[in-house]
RNA sequence: GCUGGGAUAGCGAAGUGGUCAAACGCAUCAGACUGUAAAUCUGCCGGCUUCGGCCUUCGUAGGUUCGACUCCUACUCCCAGCACCA
Protein backbone atom coordinates (compact mmCIF):
# COMPACT_ATOMS: atom_id res chain seq x y z
CA UNK A 1 0.00 0.00 0.00
CA UNK A 2 0.93 3.63 -1.03
CA UNK A 3 0.97 5.94 2.20
CA UNK A 4 -1.63 7.84 0.90
CA UNK A 5 -3.61 4.92 0.78
CA UNK A 6 -2.75 3.28 4.19
CA UNK A 7 -3.35 6.08 5.92
CA UNK A 8 -6.87 6.18 4.44
CA UNK A 9 -7.56 2.81 5.24
CA UNK A 10 -7.11 3.25 8.81
CA UNK A 11 -8.61 6.28 9.09
CA UNK A 12 -5.71 8.70 9.42
CA UNK A 13 -7.79 11.47 7.73
CA UNK A 14 -9.08 14.33 8.65
CA UNK A 15 -8.06 17.77 7.36
CA UNK A 16 -4.65 18.40 5.69
CA UNK A 17 -3.83 21.57 3.76
CA UNK A 18 -2.60 18.96 0.65
CA UNK A 19 -3.60 18.97 -2.59
CA UNK A 20 -4.67 15.53 -2.56
CA UNK A 21 -3.86 13.31 -0.24
CA UNK A 22 -1.94 11.03 -2.96
CA UNK A 23 1.10 14.07 -2.78
CA UNK A 24 2.19 12.38 0.20
CA UNK A 25 3.65 9.52 -2.21
CA UNK A 26 5.36 12.03 -3.97
CA UNK A 27 8.44 11.19 -1.90
CA UNK A 28 9.75 11.42 1.79
CA UNK A 29 9.79 14.63 3.58
CA UNK A 30 10.82 15.61 6.96
CA UNK A 31 7.94 16.32 9.50
CA UNK A 32 7.60 16.85 13.01
CA UNK A 33 4.78 16.05 15.62
CA UNK A 34 4.35 17.67 18.79
CA UNK A 35 2.96 17.86 22.73
CA UNK A 36 3.13 20.25 25.51
CA UNK A 37 4.76 18.11 28.68
CA UNK A 38 1.28 19.21 30.52
CA UNK A 39 1.07 15.85 32.22
CA UNK A 40 3.71 13.17 33.31
CA UNK A 41 2.78 10.55 30.60
CA UNK A 42 1.36 10.23 27.54
CA UNK A 43 -1.87 9.09 27.24
CA UNK A 44 -4.31 6.76 24.30
CA UNK A 45 -5.15 9.98 22.40
CA UNK A 46 -1.63 10.92 22.31
CA UNK A 47 -0.92 7.32 21.09
CA UNK A 48 -3.38 7.43 17.76
CA UNK A 49 -1.37 10.25 16.60
CA UNK A 50 1.86 8.44 16.91
CA UNK A 51 0.78 5.48 15.12
CA UNK A 52 -0.08 7.73 11.95
CA UNK A 53 2.90 9.01 12.63
CA UNK A 54 4.27 5.60 12.40
CA UNK A 55 2.88 5.10 9.32
CA UNK A 56 4.79 8.03 7.77
CA UNK A 57 8.10 6.63 8.85
CA UNK A 58 7.25 3.15 7.52
CA UNK A 59 6.97 4.75 4.25
CA UNK A 60 10.24 6.52 4.37
CA UNK A 61 9.75 9.81 6.33
CA UNK A 62 11.88 10.98 8.85
CA UNK A 63 10.15 12.60 11.88
CA UNK A 64 11.09 15.20 14.49
CA UNK A 65 9.14 14.55 17.57
CA UNK A 66 8.85 18.03 19.66
CA UNK A 67 8.01 18.31 23.54
CA UNK A 68 7.07 21.53 23.79
CA UNK A 69 8.89 23.27 27.04
CA UNK A 70 8.09 26.76 25.77
CA UNK A 71 4.87 26.14 24.80
CA UNK A 72 4.00 24.33 27.88
CA UNK A 73 4.83 27.56 30.01
CA UNK A 74 1.68 28.99 28.22
CA UNK A 75 -0.54 26.14 27.75
CA UNK A 76 -2.34 25.56 25.01
CA UNK A 77 -6.04 27.19 25.14
CA UNK A 78 -8.98 24.98 25.69
CA UNK A 79 -12.35 25.83 24.69
CA UNK A 80 -13.48 26.15 28.21
CA UNK A 81 -11.39 27.63 30.59
CA UNK A 82 -8.30 29.29 31.25
CA UNK A 83 -5.43 26.61 32.26
CA UNK A 84 -3.64 26.95 35.68
CA UNK A 85 0.28 27.42 34.71
CA UNK A 86 2.25 24.33 35.56
CA UNK A 87 5.55 25.43 37.58
CA UNK A 88 8.33 25.22 35.64
CA UNK A 89 10.10 22.49 37.63
CA UNK A 90 6.67 20.13 37.20
CA UNK A 91 7.38 20.88 33.00
CA UNK A 92 10.67 19.92 33.21
CA UNK A 93 10.02 16.55 35.07
CA UNK A 94 7.11 15.84 32.27
CA UNK A 95 9.37 16.45 29.51
CA UNK A 96 12.19 14.57 30.30
CA UNK A 97 8.92 11.71 31.14
CA UNK A 98 7.11 12.20 27.76
CA UNK A 99 10.67 11.81 25.53
CA UNK A 100 11.22 8.58 26.88
CA UNK A 101 7.97 7.53 25.91
CA UNK A 102 7.58 8.86 22.44
CA UNK A 103 11.05 6.84 21.69
CA UNK A 104 9.65 3.56 23.29
CA UNK A 105 5.92 3.81 22.03
CA UNK A 106 7.42 4.66 18.21
CA UNK A 107 10.19 2.07 18.35
CA UNK A 108 12.52 4.50 17.36
CA UNK A 109 15.85 4.35 16.70
CA UNK A 110 17.83 5.83 19.32
CA UNK A 111 18.77 8.78 17.42
CA UNK A 112 15.46 10.02 16.51
CA UNK A 113 15.31 13.47 17.48
CA UNK A 114 13.23 14.77 20.48
CA UNK A 115 13.20 18.65 20.15
CA UNK A 116 12.29 20.90 22.65
CA UNK A 117 11.53 24.03 21.86
CA UNK A 118 12.28 26.52 24.75
CA UNK A 119 15.97 25.46 23.12
CA UNK A 120 15.19 28.21 20.59
CA UNK A 121 12.36 29.94 22.46
CA UNK A 122 14.18 30.83 25.30
CA UNK A 123 16.70 33.06 23.40
CA UNK A 124 13.58 34.66 21.51
CA UNK A 125 13.10 38.67 22.68
CA UNK A 126 9.39 40.14 22.98
CA UNK A 127 10.22 43.04 20.49
CA UNK A 128 11.94 41.18 17.33
CA UNK A 129 9.09 38.41 18.18
CA UNK A 130 6.47 41.10 17.43
CA UNK A 131 8.29 42.90 14.63
CA UNK A 132 8.60 39.30 12.96
CA UNK A 133 5.93 37.04 13.69
CA UNK A 134 3.49 39.09 15.35
CA UNK A 135 3.49 41.48 12.43
CA UNK A 136 2.88 38.55 10.29
CA UNK A 137 -0.82 37.57 11.95
CA UNK A 138 -4.09 39.83 11.12
CA UNK A 139 -5.79 39.68 14.51
CA UNK A 140 -9.22 38.88 12.79
CA UNK A 141 -7.60 36.21 12.00
CA UNK A 142 -6.61 35.81 15.13
CA UNK A 143 -9.90 35.99 16.47
CA UNK A 144 -11.70 34.09 14.39
CA UNK A 145 -10.23 31.22 15.74
CA UNK A 146 -12.95 28.77 17.15
CA UNK A 147 -11.78 28.38 20.71
CA UNK A 148 -11.28 32.20 20.77
CA UNK A 149 -14.72 32.41 19.80
CA UNK A 150 -15.78 29.82 22.02
CA UNK A 151 -14.15 31.54 24.95
CA UNK A 152 -14.81 35.17 24.66
CA UNK A 153 -18.61 34.72 23.49
CA UNK A 154 -21.37 34.58 25.43
CA UNK A 155 -21.44 32.42 28.24
CA UNK A 156 -17.08 32.26 27.67
CA UNK A 157 -14.54 32.48 30.27
CA UNK A 158 -12.18 34.94 28.63
CA UNK A 159 -8.67 34.17 27.91
CA UNK A 160 -5.53 35.65 28.70
CA UNK A 161 -3.28 37.49 26.52
CA UNK A 162 -0.69 34.88 27.08
CA UNK A 163 -2.98 31.96 26.20
CA UNK A 164 -4.17 33.74 23.33
CA UNK A 165 -0.50 34.19 22.17
CA UNK A 166 -0.34 30.63 22.30
CA UNK A 167 -0.51 29.84 18.49
CA UNK A 168 2.13 32.13 17.66
CA UNK A 169 4.33 30.56 19.35
CA UNK A 170 3.71 26.98 17.83
CA UNK A 171 3.79 28.43 14.59
CA UNK A 172 7.23 29.64 14.98
CA UNK A 173 8.59 26.39 15.99
CA UNK A 174 7.46 24.96 12.91
CA UNK A 175 9.07 28.00 11.23
CA UNK A 176 12.10 27.12 13.19
CA UNK A 177 11.75 23.48 12.05
CA UNK A 178 11.46 24.36 8.68
CA UNK A 179 14.65 26.85 8.44
CA UNK A 180 17.24 24.42 10.83
CA UNK A 181 15.71 21.42 9.37
CA UNK A 182 13.83 21.46 6.42
CA UNK A 183 10.16 20.39 8.56
CA UNK A 184 8.21 21.05 6.03
CA UNK A 185 5.35 18.40 6.73
CA UNK A 186 3.32 19.02 10.49
CA UNK A 187 1.44 16.33 11.59
CA UNK A 188 -1.47 16.46 14.62
CA UNK A 189 -4.91 15.68 16.18
CA UNK A 190 -7.85 17.37 14.70
CA UNK A 191 -7.79 19.92 17.50
CA UNK A 192 -4.48 21.13 16.53
CA UNK A 193 -5.03 22.01 13.10
CA UNK A 194 -5.59 25.61 13.49
CA UNK A 195 -1.80 25.96 15.18
CA UNK A 196 -0.64 24.15 12.04
CA UNK A 197 -1.94 26.42 9.66
CA UNK A 198 -0.18 29.22 11.99
CA UNK A 199 3.34 27.97 10.82
CA UNK A 200 2.59 27.24 7.25
CA UNK A 201 1.37 31.30 7.27
CA UNK A 202 4.48 32.39 8.87
CA UNK A 203 6.52 29.99 6.33
CA UNK A 204 4.74 30.85 3.62
CA UNK A 205 5.43 34.88 4.53
CA UNK A 206 8.63 35.08 5.64
CA UNK A 207 10.61 32.35 3.93
CA UNK A 208 7.79 32.40 0.55
CA UNK A 209 7.80 28.67 0.93
CA UNK A 210 4.91 26.33 0.81
CA UNK A 211 4.49 23.54 3.97
CA UNK A 212 1.75 21.33 4.50
CA UNK A 213 -0.36 20.28 7.87
CA UNK A 214 -1.84 17.03 8.01
CA UNK A 215 -4.34 15.85 11.01
CA UNK A 216 -6.23 12.65 12.03
CA UNK A 217 -9.51 12.58 13.65
CA UNK A 218 -9.74 13.24 17.03
CA UNK A 219 -10.44 8.95 18.36
CA UNK A 220 -13.85 9.33 19.76
CA UNK A 221 -15.60 6.08 21.97
CA UNK A 222 -18.17 5.58 19.52
CA UNK A 223 -20.32 3.88 22.80
CA UNK A 224 -19.79 6.59 25.14
CA UNK A 225 -19.18 9.23 22.22
CA UNK A 226 -16.88 11.17 24.51
CA UNK A 227 -12.80 11.66 23.51
CA UNK A 228 -10.13 9.72 24.46
CA UNK A 229 -8.26 12.26 26.80
CA UNK A 230 -7.19 13.38 29.95
CA UNK A 231 -9.34 16.06 29.67
CA UNK A 232 -12.08 14.09 29.75
CA UNK A 233 -11.20 12.52 33.34
CA UNK A 234 -11.39 8.71 31.54
CA UNK A 235 -7.41 9.00 30.76
CA UNK A 236 -5.85 5.72 29.79
CA UNK A 237 -2.12 6.47 30.07
CA UNK A 238 1.15 5.02 28.62
CA UNK A 239 3.42 5.26 31.90
CA UNK A 240 2.33 1.84 33.56
CA UNK A 241 2.71 3.29 37.37
CA UNK A 242 -0.24 5.55 36.30
CA UNK A 243 -2.42 2.68 34.36
CA UNK A 244 -1.17 -0.66 34.85
CA UNK A 245 -0.30 -2.62 32.49
CA UNK A 246 -3.23 -5.14 33.54
CA UNK A 247 -5.71 -2.25 33.39
CA UNK A 248 -4.12 -0.95 29.87
CA UNK A 249 -4.94 -4.71 28.84
CA UNK A 250 -8.24 -5.07 30.40
CA UNK A 251 -9.11 -1.39 28.89
CA UNK A 252 -8.57 -2.98 24.98
CA UNK A 253 -9.91 -5.90 26.43
CA UNK A 254 -13.87 -4.85 27.36
CA UNK A 255 -13.90 -2.33 24.15
CA UNK A 256 -17.30 -2.82 22.35
CA UNK A 257 -17.78 -4.81 19.18
CA UNK A 258 -18.45 -2.07 17.16
CA UNK A 259 -15.20 -0.31 17.80
CA UNK A 260 -12.94 -2.92 17.77
CA UNK A 261 -12.26 -2.45 13.50
CA UNK A 262 -11.89 1.42 14.02
CA UNK A 263 -9.32 0.37 17.04
CA UNK A 264 -7.61 -2.19 15.13
CA UNK A 265 -6.22 0.43 12.26
CA UNK A 266 -6.23 3.21 14.42
CA UNK A 267 -3.96 1.30 16.96
CA UNK A 268 -1.89 -1.80 15.66
CA UNK A 269 0.09 -2.19 12.88
CA UNK A 270 -2.55 -4.60 11.48
CA UNK A 271 -2.78 -5.22 7.32
CA UNK A 272 -6.14 -5.63 6.01
CA UNK A 273 -5.64 -9.06 5.38
CA UNK A 274 -4.83 -9.81 8.75
CA UNK A 275 -7.51 -7.51 9.82
CA UNK A 276 -9.96 -9.73 8.05
CA UNK A 277 -9.22 -12.62 9.29
CA UNK A 278 -9.64 -11.28 13.06
CA UNK A 279 -12.49 -9.60 12.16
CA UNK A 280 -14.03 -12.89 10.44
CA UNK A 281 -12.98 -15.19 13.19
CA UNK A 282 -14.66 -12.56 15.47
CA UNK A 283 -18.05 -12.76 13.94
CA UNK A 284 -18.98 -16.19 13.97
CA UNK A 285 -18.41 -16.01 18.03
CA UNK A 286 -18.76 -12.48 19.50
CA UNK A 287 -19.28 -13.87 23.10
CA UNK A 288 -15.89 -15.56 22.96
CA UNK A 289 -14.22 -11.51 22.28
CA UNK A 290 -11.63 -13.27 20.41
CA UNK A 291 -11.33 -9.19 18.35
CA UNK A 292 -11.04 -7.82 21.79
CA UNK A 293 -8.16 -10.58 22.84
CA UNK A 294 -6.50 -9.91 19.95
CA UNK A 295 -6.23 -6.13 19.97
CA UNK A 296 -5.63 -6.40 23.84
CA UNK A 297 -2.46 -8.04 23.56
CA UNK A 298 -1.05 -5.54 20.05
CA UNK A 299 -1.92 -2.39 21.49
CA UNK A 300 0.03 -3.89 25.02
CA UNK A 301 2.77 -5.47 23.01
CA UNK A 302 3.01 -1.69 21.27
CA UNK A 303 2.93 0.35 24.34
CA UNK A 304 4.46 -2.10 27.01
CA UNK A 305 6.84 -4.60 24.89
CA UNK A 306 5.54 -8.53 24.38
CA UNK A 307 6.21 -9.64 27.71
CA UNK A 308 4.36 -7.78 29.11
CA UNK A 309 1.62 -8.35 26.81
CA UNK A 310 1.90 -11.54 27.21
CA UNK A 311 1.99 -11.38 31.66
CA UNK A 312 -1.24 -9.07 30.93
CA UNK A 313 -2.75 -12.32 29.16
CA UNK A 314 -1.96 -14.92 31.52
CA UNK A 315 -3.11 -12.66 34.41
CA UNK A 316 -6.09 -12.49 32.50
CA UNK A 317 -6.63 -16.17 32.15
CA UNK A 318 -6.20 -17.19 35.86
CA UNK A 319 -8.49 -14.42 37.20
CA UNK A 320 -11.38 -14.52 34.23
CA UNK A 321 -10.95 -18.82 34.12
CA UNK A 322 -11.73 -21.62 35.90
CA UNK A 323 -8.49 -22.02 37.67
CA UNK A 324 -8.60 -21.40 41.22
CA UNK A 325 -6.23 -19.29 43.45
CA UNK A 326 -5.30 -22.51 45.83
CA UNK A 327 -4.48 -24.26 42.37
CA UNK A 328 -1.89 -21.14 41.27
CA UNK A 329 1.58 -22.18 41.08
CA UNK A 330 4.01 -19.69 43.02
CA UNK A 331 5.43 -18.68 39.98
CA UNK A 332 1.74 -17.25 39.09
CA UNK A 333 1.16 -16.15 41.97
CA UNK A 334 4.55 -13.49 41.95
CA UNK A 335 3.63 -12.64 38.33
CA UNK A 336 0.18 -11.61 40.59
CA UNK A 337 1.98 -9.66 42.97
CA UNK A 338 4.13 -8.17 40.09
CA UNK A 339 0.68 -6.71 38.32
CA UNK A 340 -1.63 -5.88 41.37
CA UNK A 341 -0.73 -3.94 44.74
CA UNK A 342 -0.42 -6.49 47.74
CA UNK A 343 -0.80 -6.69 51.29
CA UNK A 344 0.25 -8.76 54.14
CA UNK A 345 -2.23 -11.29 55.54
CA UNK A 346 -3.25 -10.77 58.96
CA UNK A 347 -4.46 -7.56 58.15
CA UNK A 348 -8.06 -6.09 58.69
CA UNK A 349 -9.69 -6.47 55.13
CA UNK A 350 -10.86 -2.57 55.43
CA UNK A 351 -7.51 -1.52 56.12
CA UNK A 352 -5.86 -4.07 53.06
CA UNK A 353 -8.66 -2.08 50.79
CA UNK A 354 -6.90 1.16 51.30
CA UNK A 355 -3.62 0.07 51.75
CA UNK A 356 -4.26 -1.47 48.22
CA UNK A 357 -5.59 1.60 46.84
CA UNK A 358 -9.13 -0.14 46.11
CA UNK A 359 -10.94 1.74 48.14
CA UNK A 360 -9.40 5.93 48.96
CA UNK A 361 -10.89 5.69 52.82
CA UNK A 362 -12.45 2.83 55.19
CA UNK A 363 -15.60 5.43 54.40
CA UNK A 364 -15.43 4.23 50.90
CA UNK A 365 -14.51 0.48 51.48
CA UNK A 366 -17.57 0.24 53.93
CA UNK A 367 -19.51 1.70 51.02
CA UNK A 368 -18.26 -0.45 48.52
CA UNK A 369 -18.47 -3.51 51.35
CA UNK A 370 -22.33 -2.55 51.56
CA UNK A 371 -22.63 -2.24 48.16
CA UNK A 372 -21.74 -5.86 47.54
CA UNK A 373 -18.66 -4.96 45.55
CA UNK A 374 -15.90 -6.65 47.71
CA UNK A 375 -15.02 -10.73 47.14
CA UNK A 376 -12.50 -12.08 48.46
CA UNK A 377 -11.35 -15.34 46.53
CA UNK A 378 -14.48 -15.28 44.59
CA UNK A 379 -16.43 -15.29 47.65
CA UNK A 380 -18.63 -11.91 48.14
CA UNK A 381 -18.00 -10.63 51.39
CA UNK A 382 -20.49 -7.60 53.58
CA UNK A 383 -18.02 -7.50 56.55
CA UNK A 384 -15.26 -6.19 57.37
CA UNK A 385 -13.11 -9.47 58.42
CA UNK A 386 -9.28 -10.24 59.17
CA UNK A 387 -7.58 -11.69 56.08
CA UNK A 388 -5.04 -14.39 57.44
CA UNK A 389 -4.76 -16.40 54.33
CA UNK A 390 -3.14 -16.05 50.94
CA UNK A 391 -6.27 -13.88 49.07
CA UNK A 392 -7.12 -12.55 45.53
CA UNK A 393 -9.23 -9.39 47.15
CA UNK A 394 -11.29 -8.05 44.28
CA UNK A 395 -13.22 -4.60 43.60
CA UNK A 396 -15.64 -4.26 41.33
CA UNK A 397 -14.80 -6.46 37.60
CA UNK A 398 -11.83 -5.75 37.39
CA UNK A 399 -9.87 -3.77 39.98
CA UNK A 400 -7.71 -6.68 42.29
CA UNK A 401 -5.24 -6.61 45.17
CA UNK A 402 -3.29 -9.34 46.54
CA UNK A 403 -2.97 -10.16 50.07
CA UNK A 404 -0.25 -13.52 50.69
C1' G B 1 -15.27 54.10 31.57
C1' C B 2 -20.76 53.75 32.75
C1' U B 3 -25.20 50.76 33.63
C1' G B 4 -27.31 46.19 34.41
C1' G B 5 -26.89 40.77 34.95
C1' G B 6 -23.83 36.76 36.71
C1' A B 7 -19.91 33.27 39.43
C1' U B 8 -23.06 26.98 43.48
C1' A B 9 -20.02 20.09 43.80
C1' G B 10 -16.43 16.65 37.66
C1' C B 11 -20.14 19.28 34.18
C1' G B 12 -25.02 21.66 33.66
C1' A B 13 -28.45 23.75 36.95
C1' A B 14 -32.05 24.80 41.51
C1' G B 15 -31.71 27.23 46.00
C1' U B 16 -32.83 34.51 48.09
C1' G B 17 -31.64 34.27 56.55
C1' G B 18 -32.13 28.57 60.03
C1' U B 19 -35.31 22.10 58.07
C1' C B 20 -28.18 22.92 53.16
C1' A B 21 -23.15 18.86 52.27
C1' A B 22 -26.90 21.78 49.14
C1' A B 23 -33.13 19.62 44.67
C1' C B 24 -32.75 17.83 39.68
C1' G B 25 -30.11 16.12 35.13
C1' C B 26 -25.47 14.19 33.02
C1' A B 27 -20.88 11.77 34.04
C1' U B 28 -18.07 8.64 37.55
C1' C B 29 -18.23 4.39 40.97
C1' A B 30 -20.82 -0.11 42.51
C1' G B 31 -24.95 -4.03 42.10
C1' A B 32 -28.48 -7.09 38.95
C1' C B 33 -28.72 -8.93 33.92
C1' U B 34 -24.85 -10.24 30.14
C1' G B 35 -20.19 -11.91 26.32
C1' U B 36 -15.06 -8.88 31.49
C1' A B 37 -19.72 -5.88 25.68
C1' A B 38 -24.11 -2.72 24.73
C1' A B 39 -29.01 -1.51 26.40
C1' U B 40 -32.05 -1.55 30.78
C1' C B 41 -33.11 -1.40 36.00
C1' U B 42 -31.08 -0.32 41.16
C1' G B 43 -27.87 2.01 44.74
C1' C B 44 -24.00 5.45 45.87
C1' C B 45 -22.36 10.05 44.49
C1' G B 46 -17.53 16.83 49.18
C1' G B 47 -13.60 14.58 52.76
C1' C B 48 -12.64 11.66 57.09
C1' U B 49 -14.94 8.46 60.71
C1' U B 50 -14.06 4.20 66.40
C1' C B 51 -20.89 5.32 62.44
C1' G B 52 -21.67 8.78 67.82
C1' G B 53 -20.17 12.39 64.70
C1' C B 54 -16.15 15.61 63.00
C1' C B 55 -14.04 18.73 59.07
C1' U B 56 -14.00 21.59 54.41
C1' U B 57 -17.03 23.73 50.44
C1' C B 58 -21.68 27.81 47.10
C1' G B 59 -15.67 33.43 42.87
C1' U B 60 -11.85 36.07 46.80
C1' A B 61 -11.36 38.99 51.38
C1' G B 62 -13.85 41.26 55.21
C1' G B 63 -18.54 42.64 57.85
C1' U B 64 -23.83 42.30 59.94
C1' U B 65 -26.43 38.27 62.68
C1' C B 66 -27.61 33.67 67.92
C1' G B 67 -27.28 31.76 62.75
C1' A B 68 -25.18 33.47 55.88
C1' C B 69 -25.22 29.92 49.53
C1' U B 70 -28.86 33.61 50.95
C1' C B 71 -27.98 40.54 53.68
C1' C B 72 -23.78 44.57 53.46
C1' U B 73 -18.70 46.39 51.71
C1' A B 74 -14.39 45.90 48.74
C1' C B 75 -11.93 43.15 45.11
C1' U B 76 -11.31 39.46 40.86
C1' C B 77 -13.36 37.35 36.62
C1' C B 78 -17.46 36.57 32.94
C1' C B 79 -21.82 38.34 30.02
C1' A B 80 -25.02 42.19 27.79
C1' G B 81 -25.97 47.20 26.47
C1' C B 82 -24.05 52.07 26.09
C1' A B 83 -19.86 55.22 25.62
C1' C B 84 -14.75 55.68 23.92
C1' C B 85 -11.64 54.25 19.79
C1' A B 86 -11.91 53.47 14.41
Amino acid sequence: MKLSEELQWRGFVAEHTLDQISDLDKGSRNFYWGTDPSADSLHIGHLAALMMCACFVRHGYTPYYLVGGATGQIGDPKDTVERDLKGLDEIAANKAALAKQIVRVTHSPADTKILDNLDWFGEVKFLPFLREIGKAFSMTQLLDRQFVQARIGEGGSGISYAEFSYTLIQGYDFLHLFREHNVDLQLCGADQYGNCTSGIHLIKRLEGAKADAYSCPLIIDKVTGRKFGKSEGNAVWLDSTKTSIFDFYQFWLNQADETLEEFFKYYTFVTPEELDQILTKHNENPGARYGQRQLAAMVTEVVHGAEAAKSAEKITAILFGDGKLSDLTAEELDLLAESFPTANKGAQLLDILVETGLASSKGEGRKLLAGNAISINGEKVADDQAVSETALIKRGKNKFALVR
